[in-house]
DNA sequence: CTGAAACATTGACCTAGGTCAAAATCGGAC
DNA sequence: GTCCGATTTTGACCTAGGTCAATGTTTCAG
């Protein structure tokens, strides 16, 4: 597990050997199943996650109570409740397991740590920075040019894996869109 | 003119008094009329801004030929085309300046050469990253869930400087809504 | 295997906000 | 000042996508 963490912590930043030895005293593994919340809205978020196998999303409840996804974390990417995370600030997010999955989490103290260690650790935060910032981007453009049809079509082209992963609920409200649209949609 | 640069940049990370020497030869002034383009879509951003007074903004243009305002900076702000100026690709935003307006410009070269020279500017660069991500991630949840009302009063309490600063077409626009229905929530 | 709960689909209807067009107002160049 | 183009407002109308409710279909705990 912490190898396939390895792989993709050098395919973003290319990291000495040395710098990611003893890497396993900073990460921990977690088993969650499918349905367990890694985070509810109020609490401060403390970890950031890896996710080895199986997928976590996370999502806020809106006021008329329908859920809004904002990431899904296939197997193979790392992320968290960024914002709360920053800050240690509360969470209006939740984050919960779609499927059984295999974690390896690091909480904040170490994360800063580790990012404190070195510069290609500073250029690692930033290099997550950066990404998360510029999806975030795409996505604003999507939502506001993009009608509920060719969000969907856009995603069934750039990230299928999501589209068979996703149930048509999680999908829909990824999308911004109910699921009774959505089922218009994939009929239509 | 740096004088205020430096303000802002001790305002959110505290430097040491030799790290912000010598600043002007990394920020060259620049002043811009009205309606001035400071970046065309389909351009490479190559600088980074400080708005000492006026007021600049990036948009792009929907397929409909509709103008969307992603972001506005008052004076005592910093900002940029971010996307394209961290990935150095074209950018899809244009920048304007929506007043008269005196700048400090730094291009990409000497800003990562100040971030590269302490960890203080490494620092300074992270809160950008994160802020931007933060500011991102609010926008994203206020869009999908309020309504254009409702936005539009969030706006006016916590931002009114916005509300009288810009023209109903460019607010409309930053709201994302269109300026008729913004004329129309004004009066309702 | 089976039954309850969660999920997905379908239909009828509604509404926020967009569109288009025309009038009213503003603001800067001369 | 005054004229022209750009904004702003107002009105009539339209539509994408939401809502609500009924009916199938999975799924998984026991």
């Amino acid at each position: 597990m912490i190898d396939n963490l390895k792989l993709l912590l050098n395919y973003l930043i290319n990291f000495d050997e040395a710098e990611l030895a003893g890497l396993e005293r900073f990460f921990s593994p977690k088993t969650v199943k499918k349905g367990q919340l890694l985070l509810r809205s109020g609490e401060v978020c403390r970890d950031f996650y890896f996710v080895n196998k199986g997928c976590l999303r996370t999502y806020f409840i809106d006021k008329a109570g329908h859920e809004k996804t904002r990431l899904v974390l296939p197997d193979f990417t790392i992320g968290s409740s960024f914002t709360s995370f920053i800050h240690q600030a509360p969470s209006f997010e939740f984050v919960d397991a779609l499927e059984d999955s295999e974690l390896l989490q690091i909480n904040r103290t170490h994360f800063y740590t580790l990012v404190n260690s070195s510069d290609h650790w500073k250029s690692f935060y930033i290099r997550i920075l950066e990404m998360a910032y510029a999806f975030q981007n795409k996505r604003i453009e999507e939502l506001t040019t993009l009608s509920a049809k060719q969000r969907y079509e856009k995603l069934r082209l750039e990230n299928p894996i999501l589209i068979q992963k996703l149930s048509n609920k999680v999908l829909a409200s990824y999308l911004d869109i109910r699921e009774e649209t959505l089922s218009r949609l994939k009929s239509g």
